[in-house]
DNA sequence: ATCTTATTTGCGACTCAATTGCATCTGCAA
DNA sequence: TTGCAGATGCAATTGAGTCGCAAATAAGAT
């Protein structure tokens, strides 16, 4: 069976296009796999999907999954281990529109992986202590995902 | 000046004797340091505050702070630069109730100080998909602090 | 189609928070 | 006071992420 990110390429191309910047191989097959992927993955788990048929150098994975963050293609999630994971923007999934921020990630105890929850929050209202001012909000949820529930 | 740990110790020595296990001189002066801190501190932190009066190897440093998040008496959270802070629970600051489990951190961008913010969230009513279930909310706001915005 | 040049990549060395193994020490109860 | 399970200190190790620099390459110019 064939990696999934193969598929993915010919967007991957197109969103790098869009960029105006360079379309150089590492970038084409590191975006495509952040396609693919339907959780939040680390700079590891980009390197492994790659190596067979795209092998790709540790650091230039850190420098592309960076550069994506930078154009907001890609945002990155602090996880409880102390590893990066990455993911793609909701506006960019949907095509259109700059990337949002404020989100909620949902992380599985069980499994372990991390899932972009994009239709949260409906709408929460802080009332934060007088002169603090919120650029930033993020939701991190923990439990258990559909799929080691039952 | 005397450091201001100091006086929290006999407040930190009854939180450890209520917890049933041995009482030892790190594990007082980390918990006073923590409980004297009004934001997260790092373990770096803990080391230097304690450095002139009570020193404590690096690596006792991180295993009381460990001990104490298990005792669900501090609470760890995961920065943006990748370093451990931690910070006492709200329910362990009044002094009753067993450790919260939905809170709300907020990162100054500009001081890089983490407060906590016991208030919120009001309530959040999330709607999961189908199958999640929540069993911990972690809430990081960014932006800028009281003090650093005037 | 080939050349030019600014960018990007790969590699090795490095940083630093955090962890582990183990010998020594110590709080606490018998 | 003593025994010892549990805690500490020290040295070595791990592993994610970063840096410097030479080689490679994308994309516009010739």
């Amino acid at each position: 069976m064939k990696p999934a990110y193969l598929s993915r390429i010919p967007d991957a191309e197109a969103a790098i296009r869009a960029t105006g910047e360079r379309l150089t191989q590492p970038r084409v097959a590191v975006l495509a796999t952040l396609m693919a992927a339907d959780h939040a993955i680390s700079h590891l788990d980009v390197t492994d999907a790659l190596a067979k048929h795209h092998p790709i150098d540790r650091v230039t994975v850190y420098r592309v999954l960076e550069w994506l963050v930078t154009k907001g293609i890609a945002h990155r999630i602090a996880g409880d281990d102390r590893v990066w994971r990455f993911m793609m923007t909701a506006s960019t999934k949907s095509g259109k529109g700059k990337p949002h921020s404020q989100h909620a990630h949902f992380t599985c105890n069980d499994c372990g992986q991390t899932f972009c929850l994009d239709d949260l929050p409906p709408k929460l209202n802080l009332k934060l202590p007088a002169g603090f001012k919120t650029m930033d909000v993020d939701l991190k949820l923990r439990g258990q995902c559909a799929h080691c529930g039952r």
